[in-house]
DNA sequence: TAATGGTTATGATTTGAATCATAACCTGCC
DNA sequence: GGCAGGTTATGATTCAAATCATAACCATTA
């Protein structure tokens, strides 16, 4: 999102982290603006059975947690490292002030936070569908189109059959046989388990 | 969200109109600003069954349609007045020249993606849990706490059992045979009909 | 190399929300 | 008033995804 060099010159601080390393938790108070600089971050929430709902996996170079800056409420989901991962972060105040001098950037971010939020009016409209074909269908035809979670190359899923089961309420035998169904019907390849479309 | 004689100002117009007269369609390219004088839109996405999925019900004062005016990619739902309603709308480019003169206002703009983001954060991850009953009572627990959906006099729930359906994607039936539930266990009141949080 | 844990895979069974059907009730309107 | 359409209400039945069980496969690491 924000150029790391400019981050750097207002005060940004990096920070490595291992693998399954909780950032932030879901109700904490949100002090900083964080950004991913490598590995992969998961965005959950957590039930009371300990299942996870994935909202949004983080690529290098995505921001997270950036709600709680702009309207002061608590995280509303629980930020986990999936592999080790660098970030950096910048406090709240400080990040405010950032985009307060360059509106390029906060528009930059009014059109993050816009293309979230249709994403998630578009997988509401399809989990309310209740037809777990077309949701993995269409969900995987926005990946492709986003480029998110999504080898550039050889348009693999970056996801497992879980993740894409965690992000859709679908159980992981769900998905593994609806995959299966979207390849017997040519719309998917599966490749020593991997998925491209 | 913005000031009635601010958008008249800068050339925001008045419009009247009727009950269930489509504003603009999911899919369309956004060339404006729509707020929200008085009555109620609903904003929607309808499936290949014409069956609606109720993203958002928006309230007097309210802004709808402002996606597309920051990423630039089509209506993601169709907004429909849900009663006889009168909007204002504003160009795209008279409303992006009006927040990058107004900071204060794109700062209360980034404010309203956030709320929004978080109101579909929580909706989605209590789909996820398939549970219609923590759905629905954490769902309504959230319009109390927002004071969005209710009334601030008597604490009335304002949508139908089939609004609230049509936003959960569970079917009327179930929303009320589990609103009875949830007034058996005391946790809201039912007068006529009526419900009451 | 062997052990471990996560992922993919598949069949059998269960379950609870969807669906279908029917009716009472309320509200707006001719 | 009386009609129409939407809302609330309730019971019976169906069905598809969840659940349970089991196993093969693969990558990581001790």
């Amino acid at each position: 999102m924000i150029d790391v060099d400019t981050l750097l010159a207002w005060g940004g601080a990096f920070k490595k982290l291992p693998a399954n390393e909780v950032i932030f938790r879901e109700g904490a108070v949100g002090q900083f603006y964080y950004q991913l600089v490598s590995g992969s971050v998961r965005w959950v929430n957590i039930n009371e059975e300990g299942k996870e709902f994935l909202q949004v996996m983080i690529e290098p170079g995505e921001c997270f947690g950036e709600m709680p800056l702009f309207d002061e409420e608590p995280f509303a989901a629980t930020a986990i490292t999936n592999e080790a991962a660098v970030i950096i972060r910048l406090h709240r105040v400080t990040f405010l002030q950032l985009i307060k001098e360059n509106p390029e950037i906060h528009f930059a971010f009014s059109k993050l936070l816009s293309q979230r939020l249709r994403f998630k009016f578009f997988i509401l409209k399809e989990m309310a569908n209740h037809n777990p074909e077309h949701s993995i269908s269409t969900l995987l035809s926005y990946f492709k189109q986003t480029q998110k979670n999504i080898c550039s190359k050889c348009n693999r899923i970056k996801l497992t059959r879980q993740q894409i089961a965690d992000m859709t309420g679908l159980r992981v035998e769900t998905v593994i046989r609806t995959i299966k169904n979207l390849q017997v019907k040519g719309q998917l390849v599966i490749e020593k388990g991997k998925v491209y479309c």
